[in-house]
DNA sequence: AATGAATGAGTTTTCATTCAT
DNA sequence: TATGAATGAAAACTCATTCAT
């Protein structure tokens, strides 16, 4: 391997590299400080880049919040792979999806920020985010699974749709997390990690109450 | 239903009124478009009054912005003294609870996205506004009777904190509205007032399956 | 004396007083902050009276500043009729007259302000008082009778210009104190009542030594 | 006299030339109009430069007024470094120190209206620039070596301080140019260049007379 | 004689975006 | 590919001044 060889793909490298610098660089800013609180000028120093190449790379800011949004419900995304329900029971199925999702969501806070700004916003950019539907959370079909297996064997009435039930476990897996501050000097919540792993349990067991046929 | 003894008060030149104009203008602009993107001079016209008399009367945008966080909340607990559970069954009143919390957050919608805002914002305010745990939602002390009551007559268990289960309520309310937007797009969810209302009756289904003994 | 004599008088005495409150204001004002700093919202809150007030009075802010600074010449002026040099030696007057400047500057700062201040916009306003010489020192003419009683006692002298004369006097005196701030950062002068003082007597030898026949 | 061995700059894009430009058109703009009375817009076009690589270089009004203040002192120290004492008679010495002290301050206004401006203001500024005191004129030190060879000469008297009399000679020369246009309005002093030149020897005379053993 | 309420016209400051290299 | 230098447009905030009573 000659050093003139390298060169190029280095270069290729950089490029790829700085590009995905700047994402992640969008995607914290925009969850820290919203879509019009966010700062070019920021995202630039946290990625370690100049703003033309920035905008050499996106476009505009709505541009940049756009990809970091998508970026958002990619990274989610992906993470949701690692979840496996086969094994278990319908029930125990559940409990892991309720326990999986709030921690998921606590130790990945920039999607609860992005989704908060977008829906702040009316939603305007994840419109115009062509195929969003196909952002849809993998989640949603192992659900569809697990309640047919729940029915099947009995446990779980019939009926239920695993769009409107995976809301529900979002809902209660949201809200606590999205209002932490709020919950916290309203009503005093103790708002961290035991807490909300036990408003998991507490979740799942209605969750579960309702399910029961 | 007597009339005001008060003498017809002129329509310029009233601070009272001049005051609460911008409160109300100003809870407006930053629902609708967050703490850094709402604009002072947005806020002027809305109200019918010139900047400088905002700048008059609450300080710099932080403190009108603060002062609508505090009237978001008034107003939304105003309206929750509406509420009457005394007359009904506890189960009755658990399912009559949470679809006033639907409605309310639904044609509130202020308060939502203030509340968004300000957990975007890390709590920043809320944090800051002296008695922010005053304007606790007088629903906890009304669902602590109900919930004393159903336990009382054997339909509920026991042990249900009153604050943990409105979070629940809260969760299940809060989240499809919030997040309507991104629910449309990604989930195909029809959130519309029958959507919700339906979602309302599950969700008090769920509940109500949960608090049983 | 009924009560309803009264008033008329008590309006008048409160229009006056008025009047000088806002003078006095003014004149501390404009004399802490300088022209373009000074602001007439702070003028009306020293005074103790309403804004409106002060235009209905004075016309405009450029108009208060005029008054204000006539006022400055005006007070100093008066404080000049105290000091007495007729029944002193020549060469003690001329002392008498440099420790009285040098604390008569000292002790009414607001007349060094507003000189200052003046001189900084061009002299726009003095020039445009009529008769602003008129408001000459008297000290001037006190000083050119004890230059001729010097000079015709043998021990002073002759054409010493009392006006530029004077204009030493003033220099030698004013400069320490109207410079106090940046003397005390850049050469540490101990800018104080003794310092002063000690400038006083130096000052009077060298201007005695210089009127030496 | 040989030609700088730079490049010839390109006049635009010059961070150099441009900051440069920022702080003489505040100087400029800061003399002629107080802290207050000084605007960004006008130091901007004064410059050539846009409003915000104003803010960019240097922060805020403030710091440019800082940056401006110190500047004074530099360009004025930097004039006095041509004064040569050092082969005339001590006498000599004292009446070229003050003739052209005279002159600097009178061509260097810049100088004399920024210091009246930053004592107006309390000194504020120059107490917060560190290493003030290093801005103190080079002239007291030369000014003391002059003193000294006076004193071994027999032609001064001994035991003057360099400072204090410094102040002496600031004095004289300040004071008749700093309120020139009091002094004008007021006594009719015909201040111009030929009568500042008499004022100076008269000056000159009077320092000597009080130096003499 | 007096003032609380209100504002037009600025002024400072910020920020997304582009230029020139 | 990359960036230091620069700016137009707009935002927050101020202030002398006037209105209406």
């Amino acid at each position: 391997m000659t050093e003139k060889a390298a060169p190029p793909r280095a270069r290729k490298r950089d490029a790829e590299r700085s590009r995905s610098a700047i994402l992640q660089a969008a995607l914290e800013e925009f969850s820290e400080h919203g879509h019009s609180g966010a700062r070019v000028d920021r995202i630039a120093s946290r990625a370690g880049v100049s703003k033309p190449l920035i905008y050499d790379y996106f476009g505009d800011k709505d541009a940049i919040y756009a990809a970091a949004l998508k970026e958002a419900y990619v990274q989610i995304r992906e993470g949701e792979g690692t979840l496996q329900l086969d094994m278990l029971s319908p029930e125990e199925a559940v409990r892991a999806l309720v326990r999986f999702t709030m921690d998921h969501f606590r130790t990945n806070p920039w999607f609860i920020s992005m989704l908060n700004t977008e829906n702040l916003r009316g939603g305007e950019t994840i419109r115009s985010i062509r195929g969003a539907d196909e952002i849809q959370s993998v989640l949603v079909e192992r659900l569809r699974t697990v309640l047919r297996r729940g029915e099947e064997a009995g446990v779980f009435r019939d009926g239920i749709d695993p769009v409107e039930f995976y809301v529900f476990v979002a809902s209660l897996c949201y809200f606590p997390i999205s209002n932490m501050h709020t919950l916290r000097a309203v009503f005093h919540c103790p708002v961290d990690g035991p807490w909300l792993e036990q408003r998991a349990e507490e979740a799942a067991d209605m969750l579960l109450a309702y399910l029961r046929a």
